[in-house]
DNA sequence: GATGAATGAGTATTCATTCAT
DNA sequence: AATGAATGAATACTCATTCAT
């Protein structure tokens, strides 16, 4: 078979057109998102035909849940490994700020598709989430009920709080990186939060 | 011809076909966001045909927009109104989280159509949040500056949090606001933030 | 009644605004052609409402008729008066090319509805034009019997390609009637036709 | 599923389907012209489903385009060919009044698409009848310069004359070629010009 | 596995026409 | 007669998905 032809049959490995399929799913969600990109640009962009894409996914919202799930879990197991369970609770905010700056430098893409609005991925994110909310309002909870934070913090907020605020200032930086450096981010990311002091009330 | 036929001619009042055209698109966009409405589903919520939606709009997202402006006028009023001008920066904050959360209880429809994802108002919404992001970010910067709070506090990345977090604990109570008591969110969004205590570094 | 009001009812003359509806339609048809032009155009352009349009006319293509037909008639009429029938046949070919040349400076608007392409008259025309086109091939029928004109003429054609020539010319002409003085597309047009000249072969 | 669902895939040749759609749409645009006929009439005709018209086309004006440019240029190469540029004047007018009889003998449709009214070419042909019209006015202003012919003609006059004539001389011939046999339209085309013949005023 | 033409349900939008007021 | 809101059929175009080759 000559090199020159065109393309039929089994040829290249399945593998690497699956992977291909994968990578430009990735680049046009994270550039469009799901709703404006057609499985047709996904196999243009990936250099197939379009029926191929049917050869490798069931459909087109199959690819943009193995990609947001590839990225969740990447993410977790990087959030993970920044908060060893064992770890002292105070230790745990910025190694985690750190792993999701990092992951943002990593993967600008997956930032965009996981968190940017209308990207499609509103459903798929939530869980995942939920659970990094929860994971980090069970350590406050903890620091609720001996104390260390005054009791009017209601732990399911600051759950949604710390993640609407995380997720909103990674997407923002990785947008462009250069605004600032990421230690700065990291930084502000660490302190804003409670720190046990108990305010007074406003009005005071 | 018999008197059960299909009203035609100028039965109706206009304004109160414009009104529940409104009300259906508010309700309907709220429930799945923009782009899983059609205008056929909004006309026929509304209890008329279809081409009547376009004696009243110009397109599907004339009608968007106007639902979002209003939507959007109606927030910045009231934080306005909570935050006047000549305000002690400390009395901020407390009466801005009541004031959202007041309109997150009146309005439900318009927290999820502005700030749930997949809304279709992610481009709508972007000018007015970030001003109101701009607007607690300068109390803060000011408050940096007078070393009131820590220099490590980015006064761009805290305005980027502060909406981030608001949004999301909104958009969540909202989504069932007997979750929790109102003045339970109040309370735990009012504390959460710098208190002007310089933390200890971490590892210390 | 202040006369400052919305006129509603039998304000002013029914026979007025059936007069400006068929102004207007003269006039948007003359510009783009009776299937670019809306009955909401006519009306507006009338200033009256939409329904009122049906008051005075079964349906748009009514009003177009109505347009055509009345051109049509001035036009017929004009061309009847420049050629009475007694008239000798030479005498007859230019005092039609004026009467055309004068319809067309006096009725630009009718001149592009009857003749100029697109403009939704196709049907309408036909019969009037052929009657013409028959009349003028008529004399040129005589003129053959007689042996005034070749034999190898034949008059169907002969009409056909005069009304074609008239029509083209002077619908060009009307489009911008600076781009020629009257009398020299009326001279031309009185020399184009068989001059009872047998020409020679082409070859010879 | 039985094997008498409708066909799927790649089955019938594209090319053949591109031709079957450039076909029907010869047919029904001849027929009833552009805007008479949808997208789905066309589709409908060629045996195919609405949306496959879209894989080859772009849209239905493309279509349209696409016949009305392959029948003026087949048109233009007859006429072209009919008059070799280094050809005698006179020997000019009866080889272009053949070509062009012969070409609506061949092409009854492309006659009907271009010439008739609302056939929705108005646009499409003029710049190439225009060409044509020049070029014949071009010979004649020749003539008229040399004395050869008078000069009360006007050359553009005159191009918009014989242009007129000659598109709705086909056009009506081309309906019902059994009108007349071609010879006869020849004949009738040809001697239908001025003969350098200078008229006695009609009056004299 | 790969191909890519074909499919057809889905959707925004237009506009001639009606008729209660 | 005049009004103008309402009607709804019509239509161009999109795109996820299928399947014969």
């Amino acid at each position: 078979m000559s090199s020159s032809e065109k393309p039929r049959g089994g040829t290249r490995s399945p593998t690497l057109t699956r992977a291909r399929l994968l990578e430009s799913g990735q680049a046009l969600f994270a550039e469009k998102g799901l709703h404006k990109i057609t499985t047709h640009d996904i196999a243009a962009h990936a250099g197939v035909a379009a029926g191929t894409f049917y050869n490798h996914f069931p459909d087109k919202s199959a690819l943009f849940r193995e990609i947001t799930n590839e990225a969740l879990s990447e993410l977790t197991r990087r959030l993970d490994e920044a908060s060893p369970s064992g770890a002292a609770r105070r230790d745990t905010v910025r190694p985690q700020a750190e792993a999701l700056i990092s992951f943002a430098e990593d993967h600008r893409e997956w930032i965009r598709i996981l968190f940017s609005r209308e990207s499609g991925a509103a459903a798929v994110e939530a869980d995942v989430l939920l659970e990094l909310a929860n994971r980090i309002a069970e350590t406050r909870r903890q620091s609720i009920a001996t104390g260390e934070m005054p009791a009017e913090i209601d732990a399911d907020v600051l759950a949604q709080a710390l993640v609407g605020m995380w997720t909103r200032v990674v997407t923002w930086w990785a947008e462009d990186p250069n605004r600032l450096p990421r230690d700065r981010v990291i930084g502000t990311l660490t302190r804003i939060q409670l720190q046990g002091s108990h305010p007074r009330p406003e009005g005071a």
